[in-house]
RNA sequence: UCCCGAGUAGCUCAGUCGGUAGAGCAGCUGACUGUUAAUCAGCGGGUCGGGGGUUCGAGUCCCUCCUCGGGAGCCA
């Protein structure tokens, strides 16, 4: 009797050799050979390589249907597993039946040909890129590391809290927000003095997609203590880069009774954790990516995982920026932001993996960070990663009422009167950071464009798919 | 949004000084072969991104629009 295995279990071991086997998959490629056999090569996703299949003409469908396949069918082989005669294969499947599935309707047009592909264009092609390499592996890379996130925070007592992803807050500090709304766009209704009248919209006043979920996941963290979120986030800046999409997904932990280098210390052990997950789990696609994507990736995450962080405060990056002698393009001096071109030298030239730089000046960053006793910084951190630059950005929150509300405007004070009330009940210190999840797979892969780590990306003017 | 670059066969690209379109891969046909992105021979395949202009003549030069990519800003 032939069981139905995946390639993956046919492939490791997981089967005996002599054994009955049924795979089912998409043709990666098809061989003729004159001698009387066919080689298939099939994929189902289940692990980097495919599975050999080898055809003898004498299956009574071979001259109807065996020889017309063509790359991207969908076929059921089922045969015995026996040990290769050829080379680059220790197993593959002796056919004793084929099964077409699904044809190819032509498979001169098919658009996932059997050879390299840019990158540009299979992003044309979203709905069939995943039967390639690159992002297939991507695909299972993404799924293990979303995983190790969750296992990470469970097993250290963290609850995954879900945040909303509709808010009504158009205040939240970071960036444009897409607007929800059920109104009629061609028939706005008024209010007296001609403003829409966003009272009689779906929700009975503006709403928007979250830009964060940070500022509600602080109220469950001063309930449970460790908390994170992970969900997607969108932001409806008109940015064109490999770093940015306007829907994205983050991992926002929260923790209570922490300060900044708690924060830093949770961030530099989530990543390591994170690594080694993949480097443990994910070996045959981060051997692909090592080898056809970036040849430094393996030693890259390994310099994570077996070294400490560098930290640095904002003024000692700034004076090291300063006195390094590197032609920048945009001015250092304390109290400006520091631009991608210094991220990339802190990290990349100066220390060579990731750096937390700590402690920025007020003025540059947003409310809730906690301002420091010499009322100039607030406790903030970046975690630069050569490469990517910001991969995680987060703070130390201000859990004082008075100096919270110093740092908010009127109209911020009313809209958040729920945030302030956690600093009004029970406040404790506590501090958190965002993490870009496209970002992490694009470091953790050596690609390039944040388009090619999630299935279906989304930038101004694309929403296909 | 700004600055660069690109757009030519299904895909990846070449195309010189302005002279009427090329290669590799893919597809099809055949040969050969326990093959490995097989190999060899042949065949089919083009609105040169759109529009306008200069010219006897434009893939090539000029203007303009569109699309894509890279960088910047913003950030994760």
């Amino acid at each position: 009797m032939s069981r139905i295995h995946s390639v993956e279990s046919a492939l490791r071991g997981r089967v005996a050799v002599g054994q009955q086997v049924t795979v089912r998959g998409w043709l990666r490629s098809k061989r003729d050979s004159k001698a009387g056999i066919s080689f298939l090569t099939v994929h189902d996703g289940s692990c980097f390589d495919a599975i050999q299949a080898v055809v003898p003409a004498s299956l009574a469908n071979y001259e109807s249907e065996l020889l017309l396949l063509s790359t991207g069918c969908a076929v059921v082989v089922s045969g015995e597993l026996v040990p290769s005669q050829g080379k680059g294969q220790a197993v593959e499947i002796q056919a004793s039946a084929v099964e077409v599935v699904g044809w190819v309707d032509d498979p001169e047009t098919y658009p996932i040909a059997k050879k390299r592909h840019s990158f540009e264009y299979l992003r044309s092609q979203a709905h069939l890129r995943p039967r390639t390499n690159t992002i297939g592996a991507i695909t299972r890379v993404r799924s293990t590391l979303a995983n190790a996130i969750h296992s990470y925070f469970h097993s250290r007592g963290f609850n995954w809290i879900n945040t909303p992803i509709i808010t009504g807050s158009d205040c939240e500090g970071a960036g444009e927000l897409f607007r929800v709304s059920t109104l009629d766009f061609a028939n706005l209704p008024r209010t007296a003095e001609g403003a829409v009248d966003f009272s009689q919209d779906f929700f009975g006043g503006e709403s928007f997609l979250t830009v964060s979920g940070q500022l509600e996941v602080e109220s469950y963290c001063l309930a449970m203590s460790k908390v994170y979120t992970f969900g997607p986030t969108f932001r409806a800046e008109n940015s064109n880069t490999s770093r940015h999409l306007a829907e994205f997904w983050m991992v926002e932990p929260e923790v209570a009774f922490a300060d900044l280098n708690d924060d830093a210390d949770l961030a530099e052990d989530l990543l390591k954790h994170l690594f080694t997950r993949v480097l443990e789990e994910r070996e045959d696609d981060m051997a692909f990516f090592q080898q056809h994507i970036d040849p430094t990736v393996m030693a890259r995450l390994r310099a994570v995982t077996d070294s400490r962080f560098e930290r640095m405060d904002y003024g000692q990056a700034v004076a090291i920026l300063r006195d390094c002698g590197e032609p920048f393009e945009f001015p250092v001096a304390w109290g400006l932001d520091l631009a991608s071109e210094h991220e990339r030298y802190l990290s990349e030239r100066h220390v060579g993996r990731p750096v937390v730089v700590m402690n920025y000046p007020k003025d540059i960053k947003a409310f809730y960070m906690r301002l420091n006793d010499d009322g100039e910084t607030v406790a903030a951190m970046d975690v630069l990663a050569p490469g990517i630059g910001e991969i995680i950005g987060g703070s130390q929150r201000e859990e004082r009422l008075d100096v919270l509300d110093s740092r908010m405007d009127e109209h911020l004070r009313r809209e958040l009167w729920w945030y302030r009330d956690l600093r009004r009940y029970g406040t404790v210190p506590h501090a958190g950071f965002g993490l870009g999840f496209e970002r992490l797979l694009n470091y953790v892969t050596g690609m390039e464009n944040v388009r090619d780590a999630i299935p279906f990306p989304r930038t101004p003017g694309h929403a296909s798919f």
